[in-house]
DNA sequence: CTTGGCACTCGCTGCGGTAGAGTGCCAAAA
DNA sequence: TTTTGGCACTCTACCGCAGCGAGTGCCAAG
């Protein structure tokens, strides 16, 4: 492909993401600043087409992009610059504003981005594999009512109300705690599932049933790993002048509520280092064919832990977006990580 | 009003409910077991249509109910019956098996009752101004980093990260959330507040910051309560062929995330202790206008203390809706209140 | 290789005509 | 006085049709 024939693919794709028309060949000759007559435009339009870049609705109408056409425009034809110092200062800004608190921050961070790209926005939170049991605490709420407690060292906090055969002393579960502590706090969380599971046996009667919920709690945490993702701003979609409450908006919010396979998806994105883009039909998952998902991992302390990013229509001014998702991941790792946050 | 207008009104309305069209006076002669002609009927539905029960789309079509004609239904035409027992078996399946966490009944009961109703359900959780204050925890994360935990005497937890000027040891710590325990503990919140508020003055400077965060976490939570509320299933209401993503779909929906008014709405209806219906505009809420609210409140150990309910189309089947609200709300309070469930 | 010309296609819009549903009114019947 | 059949009227929904405008593909000339 020639570069006049890039210029002119860049400019109609430009000007479809403008508009969200089919552009014609007379618009497209007078708008690319090419001395050119339409004839011509059609001549290379027309390969572009055989090509599979662009894709015609019907007989009269002028061109649309196809997905390989938006994918060779964001590999080939636009480079994206840096974030603009207005986002970033509002990113930092409103990350900024929630700080210590994590789960807070990734709240912020993902409500943020759904805002400023005005479309859905989500987040893969960061895992509880790695991290370890900080403390765990038991406490009595009413007769045969235990509260427990479980906090790992990244500041989550778990708890769960479990029911005893009898009641137990104050006394009696401050001890427990104490011992839980002693022997299990430090410890990764799986590795703490495993040792309870053993201890399990020898242990004595009474405590039996704390020790046998506690072990439930934890692989709950890890279990429900699996699928913890939070969505932001799914009203955007019916935003959308164009696909408003079709038939697709509606597969596509159900998949987006049941986040398994989202969540699968994501999860392959956290391997790469970069943003990554699932234009159209490219992440295999059939309700997303008529959308885009831009996706970025971060690191906190150095590791990739999750990935955020967002999801909205086929046509979407990349040269925007992609800075944006970017650069919220970047500020976001910032942010969770030890000591980095010096308001940038 | 006599007998046979009243019978062809309640004919009327629930033929409306099943097909969504206007009923005009033919099928209504028909349909309504009267031994009269299409003629007689018109000039009854004249009448009603005079009285602003129905109405007429256009000259051409026939009627339908408006907000007064289906409140005069609900109020003087039909009788609702008790919860069926297969609902009932079903409610109490998914609310039992979420006890004893109270938190995730709730959830579990608005779900079922979404799923039910095939609308949008609602419920406004406990309030915690009538909660306790039944244990404190203040545990080191990292450096300078403590994580403050309330619990509530109804089970509830509240976390915060704070960050300290200098690091406190973990012995410190755990005196310091002795002493916390042992002046605080057992007070309501309002008094804990109250009581921070009064002792920050006098206590030692190092743990001025973790008294003040305390303080404004007891706050939030208090603060918070003001809009507490879950939602479920807002994605029922795009599957209403009717309106489904109209602009007064998007308005509802706005409002339904905003909360705040419907909060303040809801708790109105917390003070009667039976279902209450907002036909259309009866809540004075724009929005709602096209819509119906059905709440009913329930109690906890024989104490109101919130309201839950579904959001819907006027036009919906009131006789199977009104007994779902109305025994979802009785199984959940049996299920929070103290020793009432015995899979009843 | 580029360009202007031209026939052709197709969607969109507005128009008139028709069918169907339902009403309101009236005069006759009960 | 109430009910009923009849009838004219109104309005929507649907259909086919023509005109338009936009845009294409092809071709022959530059």
């Amino acid at each position: 492909m020639d570069a006049r024939a890039r210029h002119l693919l860049k400019s109609l794709i430009e000007q479809h993401i403008n508009s969200g028309q089919p552009v014609g060949s007379r618009q497209l000759a007078r708008d690319a600043g090419l001395a050119i007559s339409p004839a011509t435009v059609r001549n290379v339009i027309a390969d572009l087409e055989d090509a599979g870049y662009v894709i015609s609705p019907h007989t009269s109408a002028g061109r649309i992009p196809t997905p390989s056409g938006y994918r060779f425009f964001v590999d080939s034809l636009i480079s994206v610059g840096p974030l603009s110092g207005a986002s970033r200062r509002l990113l930092l800004q409103r990350i900024g504003a929630h700080l210590p608190d994590a789960e807070e921050v990734l709240h912020a961070a993902t409500e943020a981005l759904s805002q400023m790209t005005r479309m859905v926005g989500f987040i893969r939170v960061p895992k509880r594999a790695t991290q370890t049991l900080r403390h765990v605490d038991f406490i009595a709420l009413r007769e045969r009512e235990v509260l427990a407690i479980f906090v790992t060292d990244k500041g989550e906090v778990e708890n769960r109300l479990i029911r005893v055969a009898e009641p137990l002393s104050a006394a009696a579960l401050t001890q427990a705690a104490n011992r839980f502590n002693a022997s299990y706090g430090g410890r990764p969380l799986q590795e703490v599932i495993a040792l309870l599971e053993e201890d399990l046996q020898q242990s004595r009667a009474e405590m039996d049933a704390i020790l046998r919920n506690a072990m439930e709690l934890g692989k709950e945490m890890l279990a429900a790993d699996q699928e913890r993702m939070l969505v932001e701003g799914e009203l955007q979609l019916l935003d959308l002048p164009d696909l408003a409450a079709s038939e697709r908006l509606r597969e596509l919010l159900s998949v987006v509520r049941q986040k398994r396979e989202l969540v699968m998806l994501l999860d392959q994105s956290v391997l790469g280092s970069d943003v990554r883009l699932f234009i159209g039909g490219e992440s295999g998952l059939a309700p997303l064919s008529d959308f885009t998902l831009i996706s970025a991992p971060y690191q906190i302390d150095g590791e990739l832990v999750g990935v955020i990013g967002v999801l909205g229509p086929m046509r979407m001014p990349y040269q925007d977006i992609i800075p944006l998702v970017d650069g919220t991941a970047r500020l976001l790792g910032q942010a969770l990580s030890q000591g980095e946050w010096l308001s940038s």
